[in-house]
DNA sequence: ATTGCTGCAAAACGTTTGCACCTAT
DNA sequence: ATAGGTGCAAACGTTTTGCAGCAAT
């Protein structure tokens, strides 16, 4: 299993939260850690499927949920009615810049934008959790932006 | 009719980019901005129905998009799936900080943000169009946050 | 033995589309 | 006259749910 660690640290979350440990829900962790880049529940789904995982939907939509609770996954919206993740484990915080025209997405972190989500709640009366910071713009070289958008 | 000034803007959207000015297109323009806060496109739909329209669903869905291009109403996206609008005529750029225990969301504009989704597009090659700034937070005074649950 | 989890299908949800009729141009 | 907009209902894509059977505890 390539996952070691990951599979460790999801076996613990289970046991604390007195979920049970199953095998479809490592087979999703799997799946969901070997993708590359962002994808949506049922891009996920679909790929298990076609490759006879005997998965269903249900179970992709659950464990996906759970894999966020434990830090393994993050939750992203760019900007469209559909949920995407990616895998979380063993990567610094960044946040994204979409292109309009493409679709690419490019990660980012940005020194003077750490603090501010901090910052900002305290100053409002509040407790930060999390925040989500995207940016959309448009690749300044077009032939750039034309061979991303056959992709 | 209270917003002069916004159906002036309208209009003159609409003739310049060949699109036909049509009662119900006021209509749902009049309802959006009438809106206090944030709204889902089907939230107006009803209210409209409510209120005797005969507007229909597809109308409604169609012309918010039209607001939006003509920067009446700007388009927001609160880690759910679902599209929210807000009016965004005579008012200030904003960003938001949405409760997570209550739901609350409350806006805010911060000086060290506003330079950087322009700024981190040029670096990394592209031509800034727009972003979304959410935090997540919890309100730090609890009797405060029950309050607004039941809103 | 007892919950909780699974797969399945159906339902739910917000949104978009196809179409016949209507209306602004 | 004609392109384009409207209302309606049906379709859409994603996500959630209800349920009977199954498996982890």
């Amino acid at each position: 299993m390539k996952h070691k660690q990951a599979i460790e640290i999801f076996r613990i979350f289970l046991k604390n939260e007195k979920y049970r440990i199953t095998p479809e829900r490592f087979e999703v962790m799997d799946a969901a850690l070997d993708y590359d880049g962002h994808f949506g529940a049922d891009d996920l789904y679909v790929l298990m499927k076609n490759e006879n995982s005997s998965i269903s939907r249900a179970t992709v939509y659950k464990t996906l949920e759970l894999l966020v609770q434990c830090n393994l996954l993050s939750k992203r919206h760019f900007g469209e009615n559909l949920t995407r993740y990616e895998s979380s484990f063993k990567r610094k915080v960044h946040d994204h810049l979409i292109c309009i025209d493409c679709g690419r997405i490019v990660e980012f972190s940005d020194k003077q934008l750490s603090p501010l989500p901090d910052k900002i709640s305290r100053e409002l009366g509040f407790e930060f959790e999390s925040y989500s910071f995207n940016i959309f713009a448009r690749c300044s070289n077009p032939k750039n932006c034309e061979y991303f958008k056959d992709r």
